[in-house]
DNA sequence: ATGAAAGCGCTAACAT
DNA sequence: ATGTTAGCGCTTTCAT
């Protein structure tokens, strides 16, 4: 089964010109005839002539396709960045290939490899959950393939990087749950070599620290598969609740952990907010919906997603090598409401 | 900015050999000897060469990869019908490229124009909302470009297709309403072009029917843009509303639509179910959650994904044209839940 | 067992 | 204003 195909090759013979004449004709160059055009757009048309990307892509030596890297997209916060994302790359000419890592470090490096050989002009990264060993990314880094990374990033490559305010984030909705009374408050995250986790870290120790209340080591509970697998969430949320004196709130670091920990919670028969207040980080649309309505930080996936777009475009159209990289913080929303009001 | 790469020509010239010995030992060819076959091997590995994809997609005249084009990736239903799709397409060595109409029709032609001109060995498609013309399509598909629908189908190519039991999860959805003794069953769903309102209208007549409730026009409300707009959804439940006698319960039709539903019933202070029993087409895994736990139709996306791609990569891989094409039908799950009992 | 050459579709330097 | 040619990276006949 092929599939036919019109080339410039088709379109000279019929009008008894050379091919490079029509590629001319078809670009509009000015050494091309008026009439000449005329006849060969015209043909084109009627044959309904497509430019054939892949020989373009051979001959340019670039694809005008980025490569983008993520979690999941069954994921409110990926899927509104690829939004951004697309919503700059495909104004811009680039075709947006995404892959998915499901937090394997394996998936991940055989995804980027395939990418990288050439197909991608360069790479939208957001690291996995499991991902410590960066040596692929650099050497791929180094070799002048254009990375910039966004909500999971790396100290180890110097590159354009796009985050949102986590430390800021966290630090408030912990201030929040100070300020509602709550003096044992767990935080639920990510695996701890995540950029992303540390900054949440440093946010949550700061209010504690700020409302005078000791940072305790076993409140915080860490999920190496980041809410992949519901039995890492609910082992984790059953520590929590074995501790004395129990902990009366919880801060949960993704989607996947804040609706696991909820599900948890309430197989315990745990009363959300009255036993346990929560906030989590969540792009989920459906927090207003949920019993009791989520007290929720929405990170501004969609910029995010744009923001890295044009940086890394930036990097990609840049006729000389870059070498001054930005760190972009974008500012995240905390929405108060229900499951954190004790 | 370019991306410095190792050819085939590299390494030929390194090694004294052609590029077609190299070539050959790369790929195992029994005529070339063992010893330089290890020559060669050993020091494209020591090297990292890696083939350009993009020439051989020129050679070979593919791309191995498929272009899947959906509404939005932030919807339930489509991730995990590409997570579906994605699980057989890298296994038989395909690339997936994903794109979004967000419910346009023109959106939907660029993209597939963008898709078609080559770049692509097939395609993967479920209808925009708005898509009734499919000249495009058909031209592409008669032209050899193969295709197969999911979900949001036609008639109007001859092709494989997936869909799920649309028709019988509505009628079990309206008979379980039914049973709970509401009498005024209102469906408020997709555009009337969709082949799945389609579907689930006649599964939702059939169970009135059989129930013995005369069918009403006006309690079937459809949604041009299936949800993406918020106003649309809400105007379509005020209509409901003002009706008398008013509906006591509503069949929704996507996540998107219930999701809506639910927001704008709340905003008008109906209690769900007291005063509005409610069953919907969701994939959210929130159902559970939400306030009160939301009556569902579950859709086998994932299965779906799975299906239509190993049924296109069966169009692309056979010799022969296949002249004979199926359409399989996949059994949805009804997860009764609060919402829906009176 | 190895090499030379052509060709996939297109563009661009170099003629004319 | 138009044509000829080479080349992007690779495979594959056709020689040797």
């Amino acid at each position: 089964m092929k599939f036919e195909t019109v080339t410039i090759k088709d379109i000279a013979k019929a009008l008894g010109l050379s091919t490079s004449t029509v590629s001319r004709a078809l670009r509009g160059s000015y050494e091309i005839s008026p009439e000449t055009k005329k006849l060969v757009l015209e043909y084109a048309e009627k044959i309904n002539y497509r430019p054939n990307p892949i020989a373009l892509s051979l001959k340019e030596r670039r694809s005008r396709s980025i490569g983008v890297v993520v979690t999941e997209i069954a994921n409110n916060f990926f899927s509104q960045a690829i939004n951004g994302i697309e919503s700059i790359a495909y104004n811009r000419g680039y075709h947006v290939i995404i892959s998915q890592t499901h937090e394997s470090f394996e998936r991940e490096t055989v995804t980027i490899q395939h990418m990288a050989s050439r197909s991608v002009d360069g790479l939208l990264v957001s690291l996995s959950n499991e991902t410590t060993d960066l040596t692929q990314l650099k050497q791929l880094h180094d070799k002048g393939l254009p990375v910039v990374f966004f909500d999971r990033i790396t100290d180890e490559i110097v590159t354009h990087k796009v985050i949102a305010n986590n430390f800021k984030a966290a630090y408030d909705s912990t201030m929040h749950l100070a300020k509602q009374g709550c003096k044992r408050i767990a935080h639920v995250t990510n695996s701890p070599h995540l950029s992303i986790t540390k900054e949440r870290l440093d946010g949550y120790k700061k209010a504690l620290e700020e409302s005078n209340i000791p940072f305790d080591e076993k409140l915080v509970q860490y999920c190496y598969h980041g809410g992949m697998i519901f039995a890492e969430i609910e082992e984790a949320v059953g520590r929590l609740l074995k501790l004395k004196p129990r902990p009366d709130a919880i801060l949960t670091a993704s989607d996947r952990i804040t609706i696991s920990c909820i599900t948890a919670l309430r197989k315990e028969g745990i009363i959300i907010p009255n036993d346990m207040a929560l906030i989590g980080f969540s792009n989920t649309n459906l927090a207003e919906l949920i019993n009791p309505p989520l007290s929720a930080v929405r990170q501004p996936a969609f910029e995010m997603g744009q923001v890295a777009t044009e940086l890394l475009i930036q990097i990609i159209e840049s006729k000389r090598p870059i070498t001054e990289f930005e760190t972009r913080i974008l500012d995240t929303e905390l929405f108060i409401r229900n499951s954190s009001q004790k």
